[in-house]
RNA sequence: GCUCCCAUCGUCUAGCUCGGUCAGGACAUCGGGUUUUCAUCCCGGUAACAGGGGUUCAAAUCCCCUUGGGAGUACCA
């Protein structure tokens, strides 16, 4: 049997990347077996949907390295085959036609919820007469189609959960068509698994319990039930629903902040999946397909870790040589700084200071702004109170003397002043540097001091001098 | 309310099926080495079985309860 997979998103907003983790999953599954993945795009909500969230979506999904194997379904131009199947059920009894309408039908719950009773639809309309029906539809009464639930237990084995048992009684005769014609979700995705001969659907947790509704839809369809694998919530590092205040969420944001395809693929790949190989978390494509299964899916949830997809991706990075990376980050410079201050040799001394070790590619912005931001913008170093004492500042203070007599400022100049000074003063090593670069760059990381200092020059080292003595 | 799912270092997790491990790895963090500083790199350390009952010679592992978190209960997906 061929493994069938499928990636069902709705278009109502930007790719999060809990659905990307999902649509990972789901190719890494089927490119592991051999099978075929599938694209379906759920518009059948038409408050949400539109058009352009659809071509971000495949965008994103382009960006990702994630292809399909047919021509991508819409939910939208598959309305016929949905009223088919759900006259089909009408006729066999197993559904009815609905002629509640909405302000009927939220009393009604309002009602049940202040009689503390499950808000479920009550089946009134199922008892109507065939007479009552024909007249209904001759009036041309807005009629939704409900499907007419019979109450019992649905057991299932899920890939992920192993066995879940649903107890009767979790909800009413619930919508298989809405009045507008479109089919609701949990009916257009047992129509079309089915139709699309998907046999493994692989979806977050949120859906367990819909799973329970979409097998006797299976059942009374003469359907065979896929297998099921249901994988749990990402949530943010406070243990909550991940979300906007929590920083990007989707992955056209991490694009942006320029982290790489294959680092997010691979982070997404391993939140909630072990690889099988203890101590190695990156893993090519081709590995990843090769070893990727549902049986180390991990039944909890899973907080998104930033740090380690920093780690990630910025093993990504070394990767890829200088010459492809110098463009980007140049860009990125530009768009935010006023890069005519330096000539063109110390601009590229700049980007290589600033490249040595990125996290992701915006955070080029960050390394370099020391070069472009005016002393007076520079903000307390933490350990700054630390070093604020002798002989440390005794240091800083013979240091400013010697560069503001200074006439030529070149990187053999502060190497012999830095040399010079430790001898003066007795100082080596860290007790040397660390005051230096603190009081004169406000920064306690940075790159070779020597060349910062150089780039710096005389003026700018001067006063972020006088401003870390102030602080 | 009702139903379902979940629970091991700060984080992601291995181990659980088939009880016996100093409870392993990665990220983060801390310390050491290299770099006269920073980053990189190398080495090392701290750190967890949610709580309570059972069963057993022996429980992270099997059973029950409690607590906590999440989802569903729609003419959203």
């Amino acid at each position: 049997m061929e493994v069938r997979t499928r990636f069902a998103p709705s278009p109502t907003g930007s790719m999060h990347v809990g659905n990307a983790r999902t649509a990972i999953f789901n190719w890494l599954f089927a490119r592991h077996h051999n099978g075929k993945f599938i694209l379906r795009i759920e518009d059948t909500d038409l408050e949400r949907s539109t058009r352009e969230n659809e071509e971000k979506l495949i965008e994103d999904l382009k960006w990702l390295k994630i292809d399909w194997d047919e021509e991508p379904v819409r939910q939208s131009d598959r309305t016929k085959i949905y009223e088919e199947y759900a006259l089909r059920l009408v006729k066999e009894k197993k559904a009815f036609f609905c002629f509640c309408t909405d302000e009927v039908l939220s009393s009604k719950r309002e009602k049940m919820m202040a009689e503390k009773k499950a808000p479920h639809y009550d089946g009134s309309c199922s008892r109507l007469s065939d007479q009552e029906i024909e007249e209904n539809l001759k009036k041309g009464v807005p009629y939704s189609i409900r499907f007419k639930v019979d109450q019992k237990d649905i057991i299932f084995q899920d890939l992920i959960k192993g066995e879940v048992n649903i107890k009767a009684g979790m909800f009413g005769d619930f919508v298989l068509i809405r009045s507008n014609k479109m089919p609701v979700y949990n009916f257009s995705v047992v129509v079309d698994d089915a139709l699309m001969k998907i046999t493994h659907v692989i979806r977050a947790e949120e859906h367990l319990s819909n799973t329970a509704r979409q097998i006797i839809l299976y059942q009374a369809l003469g359907f065979p039930v896929p297998f099921f694998a249901h994988t749990a919530l990402i949530l943010a590092d406070d243990g909550s629903k991940l979300s906007k205040r929590h920083g990007a969420t989707s992955v056209e944001e991490y694009r942006k902040k320029g982290y790489l395809s294959d680092g997010l693929f691979n982070y997404l790949s391993i939140l909630g999946w072990t690889p099988p190989e203890e101590g190695k978390d990156k893993l090519s494509r081709k590995e990843l397909i090769q070893f990727f299964d549902t049986d180390r899916v991990a039944k909890s949830p899973a907080k998104f870790d930033l740090s380690k997809l920093n780690w990630l991706n910025g093993e990504y990075i070394k990767e890829i040589p200088f010459e492809e990376l110098r463009p980007v980050l140049l860009s990125l410079m530009g768009q935010n700084y006023d890069l005519f201050f330096y000539n063109q040799d110390e601009i590229e001394k700049i980007l290589l200071l600033g490249a040595r070790s990125l996290s992701y590619l915006s955070q080029i912005i960050k390394e370099v702004e020391l070069f472009f931001i005016s002393p007076e913008n520079i903000s307390k170093p933490l350990s700054l109170d630390e070093w604020k004492q002798e002989p440390h500042t005794a240091l800083v203070k013979r240091f400013y003397e010697e560069v503001s007599k200074a006439e030529t400022l070149n990187e053999e100049f502060f190497g012999t002043l830095l040399k010079n000074l430790g001898k003066e003063l007795g100082a080596k090593g860290k007790n040397l540097f660390m005051p230096i670069r603190l009081f004169a760059t406000g920064q306690e990381h940075g790159p070779d001091l020597n060349t910062v200092l150089t780039l710096l020059g005389k003026n700018k080292i001067l006063k972020i001098i006088e401003q870390c003595l102030s602080f």
